[in-house]
DNA sequence: ACTATTTTTGACCGTTTGGTTAAACTATAT
DNA sequence: ATATAGTTTAACCAAACGGTCAAAAATAGT
């Protein structure tokens, strides 16, 4: 398939990205990741000083990647509910194929919040530019005085939510693989419109859209 | 404060319950389990086989809490819009309260899918009646025709993803704690109003609604 | 008071873990 | 060819891990 000659860094990268997302931090093996990479162990620590730094790097990798494409969408220029459309598409897709990434990153949260709140945070995604357009098309476009902060929230919810909890609503409701496939290509049309459908809902009845 | 004499066996039962909960099966140790619960380590081994069935034992409990309380309110005799307003406040303030349970069960999921997948079934929740109770009350109440495993799906969404990423909002939209939970109280309202709005926005345009 | 059973402990064991070290191999430049 | 710097390896290490065991302490039955 991929006759690409990588260098043994990219190579230990990429196998510890694999495992870490998989097994998180903690579930991780150092001997498992050199396997993957087909290298000794002790290359490991020759490439990156220990199991923390190379986490670390994987995690910053992960995350950037899936903040700058959510704030990428939101940013362009395009009417607000077509970008509602295109993100929930786009993230349905991109979600179910890198499944392990949001696990991956709840769990990382919680098995060492301090120190990657302080990574977080030196990434500064700066997401104010990106909550002043919301709310600035959800005034201009649709005339609502809302949150722009809930509304982003909501989306973000309706959208990864599912894909997150899939084996959970897999084996709770007993739904086959394929059914699943459909469940989520369905969800592509039906977020949008549900969104759609709340959002006008403000505009009949503008007393109750200052929140 | 609480001078009630508890057996052994609960305490390291509640032991190994905040141990698990807070840094997952691979992130626990038997010796943290043990010193909490104020015991000998090899007093676990006695009363708990190995760290597998104590964490069996501890995941089969927070489970089952978790999806008995979903169903419940479900289940009651009361309108579609009602439950929808109890549930979101239900949960907003117990996840809040438990914040490591869901995060638990997702990461549980990840880290052991074929296990617990066994696990799941073996409780049968069977959610067959709960579906069938809101897919008639969405008839019967709104006269929608909508499949009620997304609306269900929407509203766990909406209610737990916040709950569940809130360290990662907090994060990175920079926000207090104190501000936090204005927003989390904020939600008890706007989440069921967004509902109510989209559920409406059906009821407008019913061609929609066959989905 | 004595015995039998259950509960609790400290010391220990084999394995796995992340990490190190010194030596070997490779490539490059002179 | 030889010195030099960068790369890779096998062997090893100390610590931490889940788990065991035999003995001690506590409890209950007679």
């Amino acid at each position: 398939m991929d006759t690409t000659v990588q260098s043994t860094e990219d190579r230990i990268h990429e196998a510890a990205r694999k495992v870490f997302h998989q097994k998180g931090f903690n579930g991780a093996r150092m001997q498992e990741i050199a396997d993957l990479a087909g290298i000794n162990k002790a290359l490991l620590h020759y490439y990156f000083r220990n199991k923390e730094s190379l986490f670390e790097k994987v995690f910053n990798e992960t995350f950037s990647q899936i903040v700058s494409n959510m704030t990428k969408i939101f940013l362009s220029e395009m009417a607000l509910m077509s970008k509602i459309e295109i993100f929930v598409n786009f993230y349905i897709n991109f979600i179910s194929q890198h499944s392990y990434v949001v696990p991956f990153i709840i769990n990382a949260l919680y098995e060492k919040p301090e120190q990657l709140r302080e990574i977080i945070t030196r990434q500064n995604v700066s997401p104010e530019l990106l909550l002043e357009q919301i709310r600035k098309q959800l005034k201009e476009e649709m005339g609502l005085d809302i949150d722009p902060l809930h509304i982003y929230v909501n989306i973000l919810g309706l959208t990864i939510f599912p894909v997150v909890a899939k084996p959970l609503i897999q084996s709770i409701f007993a739904i086959s693989d394929e059914r699943m496939v459909v469940f989520f290509e369905q969800r592509k049309t039906i977020v949008p419109t549900f969104i759609s459908n709340a959002l006008k809902g403000y505009e009949k009845n503008k007393s109750l859209a200052k929140i």
